[in-house]
DNA sequence: AAAATTTTTGTAAATTTCTCACACTTTTTA
DNA sequence: TAAAAAGTGTGAGAAATTTACAAAAATTTT
């Protein structure tokens, strides 16, 4: 029977994001390599598959995430910055107004949050989006000039805008990461941004790829000691170690 | 130079669901098939199209839960509401403040863009993101709570932001248009933005796929004598265009 | 139960699309 | 400025896909 069949293949689907029309040919050695093609033509018309040259993937394994021209620097260090926003997602507290900052990292974020009733604030429209995946979370998006390298909003009318709005717990991903200069960005809108979050919020969690480290920008959003959390994706080195716990900065180093 | 073709290639996906290889050599007849197929290969390395016979598939427009309901809106009469988008493109005037509303109509908006100086302002996060690429527009976020079907800005905040904005231009789509109750949507909250944005604008156009006429949603917007331009992908019924001419609107059926 | 109809399957040719290899050009780097 | 790298064009050859038609199986109807 034909849609015994098409289950079946369907099954295969559902776990690998790749089949050959060759492979396909092998589990089913007694079909024609035609009926195999129809079948997958059917599985396409039904929305399981994208038929490509050889076989055909499955939509369950394609991931809109990262459809941009920014891909290049959201496609570094994929790895670290997911580990580090499922860290981020355990920190999360439903009921709570909780803000997040934009960036790549950030952006990872919406596939680690739990179906609960969290109430998102943030400065980053692409995550904003991706938030509302989530089917229970409320999410709003923060009013103000759109900047286009970072694609965050900032400027008088995002101050404005953040000042009316309660923040309990405010993840933050800074440009840098010193000692001396505590935690910076590159332009001044958006530190203006971070830092009355940073002042507003109950709980301050700062989200460092190890890479940040040791970098300083221009502008200072807050000092290494002003976090409450702080997660990165390597081992600190001593000396911020040391500092942090000195200020009773909580340290968790995703691995 | 090769990457700012791909960006252009890129805009292209991000609001057409399939493109075929032969209509990338129409838009880029200079240029050799084989390179027009590296270029959907880098794009296919990077996470954003797919290549299947013929083209490529953009990600964007690939939904892994079955039918999104979204997705699915939008690849409805793509072509209608490329027309109309095109032929909105025309009115925008440089320096001037311009709203653009939400939605999928809107979303084609982008690619007809000039380089010029506009300054836009937006409810729809993703279209903010699109805008950012013409390298010379300022795009403003309008903040509030963003809805999940819709994916649209509305609410106190909303309404609070956009009593601060002046608005020159307002391009606005409604869910439905019928000569008993106007320019209508089915939301409370989304209706009071656009009506807003209409009684700021000094000029109003107002975007109609055909699909949208005769149908009558619970809130008005404003009447259709009230548009500045109405512009629709298909020729408008008679009493329709009698209404319009007689309130002084300017018709434009994009064909 | 036989006939008629529809659905499913197989075969092979025809077409299209894609890949590959190589030469050439432009841009970037040293 | 030379060398290296990246990007581009060409065309032949190798797929893979489509098309068309016929046969077989499953179905419905009579």
């Amino acid at each position: 029977m034909r849609s015994q069949r098409l289950e079946e293949i369907s099954r295969i689907f559902a776990v690998e994001p790749f089949v050959s029309l060759r492979e396909l040919s092998e589990r089913f050695p007694d079909l024609s390599e035609m009926t195999l093609r129809r079948d997958i033509e059917a599985l396409e018309e039904a929305g399981e598959v994208i038929r490509v040259r050889g076989g055909a993937r499955s939509v369950r394994f394609i991931s809109r995430t990262g459809v941009d021209s920014i891909t290049k620097r959201e496609a570094e260090n994929v790895d670290g910055k997911r580990r580090i926003a499922e860290r981020a997602a355990s920190f999360l507290e439903p009921g709570r107004s909780i803000f997040l900052d934009s960036g790549s990292t950030m952006r990872q974020l919406p596939s680690f949050i739990p179906e609960e009733k969290f109430s998102f604030t943030t400065t980053d429209p692409k995550l904003a989006v991706d938030l509302l995946r989530s089917g229970t979370a409320v999410v709003n998006m923060v009013g103000g000039r759109v900047e286009r390298d970072n694609q965050t909003v900032t400027g008088l009318q995002a101050t404005r805008f953040l000042t009316d709005v309660n923040v309990d717990i405010a993840c933050l991903t800074p440009a840098g990461a010193s000692l001396e200069n505590g935690f910076t960005v590159g332009s001044y809108n958006e530190c203006e941004v971070k830092r009355i979050v940073a002042a507003k919020a109950r709980r301050t969690i700062v989200l460092v790829e190890c890479s940040k480290l040791g970098k300083s920008l221009p502008y200072t959003f807050c000092g290494i000691g002003d976090a409450d959390v702080l997660i990165t994706d390597a081992e600190l080195p001593d000396e911020y170690r040391r500092r942090a716990e000195e200020s009773g900065v909580a340290v968790v180093v995703a691995v």
